[in-house]
DNA sequence: ATTCGTGTTGACTCGCGAGTCAATCGTGAC
DNA sequence: GTCACGATTGACTCGCGAGTCAACACGAAT
């Protein structure tokens, strides 16, 4: 703890980040640890010496990333926005991640939180404060009547986060557009669409509230 | 071909159904093929009589509901029916599906649409058929008059499914509300959201157009 | 110089589980 | 009766890949 010093290569670092290039590249269960370790240009016992096992290193590379999310979910929720600002600057975050780090965000899509029943299980408590912080910007929305109430805040939060998430996967693996033009129409899309879906004093179009 | 008669029990069939819940429960990649065996009474090696891969039953079982997706959403874009109508129809398609077998649209869902980097790219065909259907239906509102036109197809297409994939989700893995009543109000939340945002003739909220 | 400890190496073990296959059963045809 | 052939069985093979481990490198402390 104390012998710790700035050391030219952080290999653990180097061990995460190759992680992520192999796990995007060719998805967790069909990648070998000695992917890894030849990626990362480290032997592969290197690897079981920062982590215990693969399923770790996973769920590190998930966990370091999620936590911030969930993180500025909840700076975004204190802040004294419109609903709709609010929901702008969350979507903004994720479309943003992925322009940024296309293959982070692509293994924590398809191998964690898309594959609920293998790792997001053991992360759904982390996934759904992400959920519960949208859904109370939305409850929020809904108490200072910019938002319809008759629809649920849970609901809503799923809706949206739900769309976001499906965009994402079709950047992964369909040829949606990714010039920069695209992320922005993208954020003021969903937002637009979602806000506008939710906002309160609207004309209701015709008999659905019946079963 | 032609010795074929009707069996007392189609034990391919036994397989198959077997394989649902095995794969439900376990998930695909943690179960074992004489999971697969020992669930539907049968031998090892009849699973290897009928399917010439575990992979290959996975695929089977998709494919075989996928296909009828695509075909109500085709037959649904050819009917005479508002825009609003057609998606409900899509949306309760669905959710029914899942009401009626959470097992297999567990499975299609976790283990094929959200597994993309796995057996997901093998059926990327199909499933941008569904997609693709949706668009269409979301055009002709466009064309119509009906919904708003500054939003693409495509896009609105993703998030509506994408909100109501992540529904099914929350159902699957969150403890989200299971009766009747839920599964009605959950169509009605998911068309009214999104149609409503994307309904024409409104007044555009604020500022989002900017980047 | 030697001792320690942490970082690093990569050959090896070992269990698991997909897929094979030779044998057996059942039954329809002749 | 027996032949043929598909359905069915389950013990066995065999490769793969996660995880282990004994050895080595190197700097710091004494």
């Amino acid at each position: 703890m104390n012998a710790k010093r700035a050391e030219p290569v952080d290999k653990r670092r180097l061990i995460l980040d190759a992680a992520i290039r192999v796990f995007a590249r060719e998805g967790f269960h069909r990648c070998r640890v000695s992917d890894i370790a030849k990626e990362a240009n480290v032997a592969y016992g290197l690897v079981y010496h920062y982590f215990r096992s693969k399923d770790e290193v996973l769920n590190t590379i998930f966990s370091e990333r999620w936590e911030l999310l969930v993180e500025m979910i909840g700076d975004t929720e204190k802040q004294d926005l419109p609903v709709r600002d609010k929901l702008y600057a969350i979507a903004s975050f994720i479309i943003d991640s992925y322009q940024y780090d296309p293959e982070l965000m692509k293994v924590i899509i398809v191998e964690v939180t898309r594959a609920a029943n293998t790792f997001g299980s053991h992360h759904l408590a982390e996934i759904t404060q992400a959920y519960d912080g949208i859904a109370r910007i939305v409850a929020d929305g809904q108490e200072d009547g910019t938002l319809r109430d008759d629809i649920s805040a849970t609901f809503a939060s799923l809706c949206f986060y739900g769309a976001i998430e499906q965009l994402l996967s079709a950047w992964i693996f369909e040829g949606l557009g990714k010039s920069t033009q695209d992320f922005e129409q993208a954020k003021d899309m969903v937002v637009e669409t979602i806000c506008a879906g939710l906002q309160a004093e609207r004309a209701v179009a015709g008999d659905a509230t019946g079963a």
